[in-house]
DNA sequence: GTTTATGCAAATTCTTTGCAATACT
DNA sequence: AGTATTGCAAAGAATTTGCATAAAC
């Protein structure tokens, strides 16, 4: 894939199969990922240690981000352009407590919401718990 | 202090000194800790194991909650009456990304979002990241 | 040819488990 | 006395680091 070429150029990477691999793996599970989740769709292709380094770049070029819940750590793709320098913050996550994928919610924003005087926020993470559309 | 003998009492708990050192410290430090600061905050006083099994049940009982952002995990108190039955379920952190402390905004809630069709939401964590009052 | 990424081994750190001794009610 | 909690040792995961080899540009 040449796509895979190009965004790991865009981030100034150079092109390797496992962050090839990684990334679309990314791509096509769309849901957020943990290590784990990688070294197992990933087989015995890469050292565990070599993905938690590809996880660990990734990161820090903005092509994936964080996401948290009660489990634990996960990744998943950055919407559109985030770089080194420039994050988009607005993050919903929404976790399916039966399948247990956690996906993101593009489409949505946050609503403002109002706080007490003196806190001067940056970005917001929300993570939403429940049931989603293929379990219920 | 009865104050913590009364509070491990009305959740079915034996009176340590343990547990009330822990939970002395979440009243005491208002803001959300590690386990790790825990450690720091008790010293050589318990053992690093004993403190997990703490948190563990001031979980189960419903005097803890947890608290996640990027750095990974912390517990806060739970605001009033949660239980083992039930918990509140609708929490806002504010992470100060100067001072590092996170603190749940109690007073506050999360506005009602519109999810697509068929996501039946349960519960709602929001994390807000920025400057908090005594840094800004 | 130079720089960057990988794999392997090993070191750290984090968390859990089993069991005997201790403390609580 | 009876039950729950603690401490210690040890096991098991998760994550990081150093260094020589291999791959990318």
């Amino acid at each position: 894939m040449d796509q895979l070429r190009e965004t790991l150029k865009g981030h100034q990477l150079r092109t390797t199969t496992c962050r090839e691999d990684v990334l679309s793996t990314f791509i096509n599970k769309k849901n957020a990922l943990s290590h784990g989740d990688l070294e197992g769709a990933l087989g015995e292709n890469y050292d565990r240690v070599t993905i938690y380094r590809t996880l660990k770049t990734f990161l820090e070029k903005g092509i994936i981000h964080k996401v948290l819940d009660d489990e634990g750590l996960r990744y998943a793709l950055c919407s559109h352009s985030c770089s080194e320098e420039k994050h988009q913050h607005d993050h919903i996550h929404f976790k399916c407590s039966a399948c247990g994928e956690t996906n993101c919610l593009e489409t949505l924003h946050i609503p403002s919401i109002q706080l007490p005087n003196g806190y001067q926020p940056e970005n917001f993470n929300l993570l939403i718990q429940g049931v989603c559309p293929k379990c219920n």
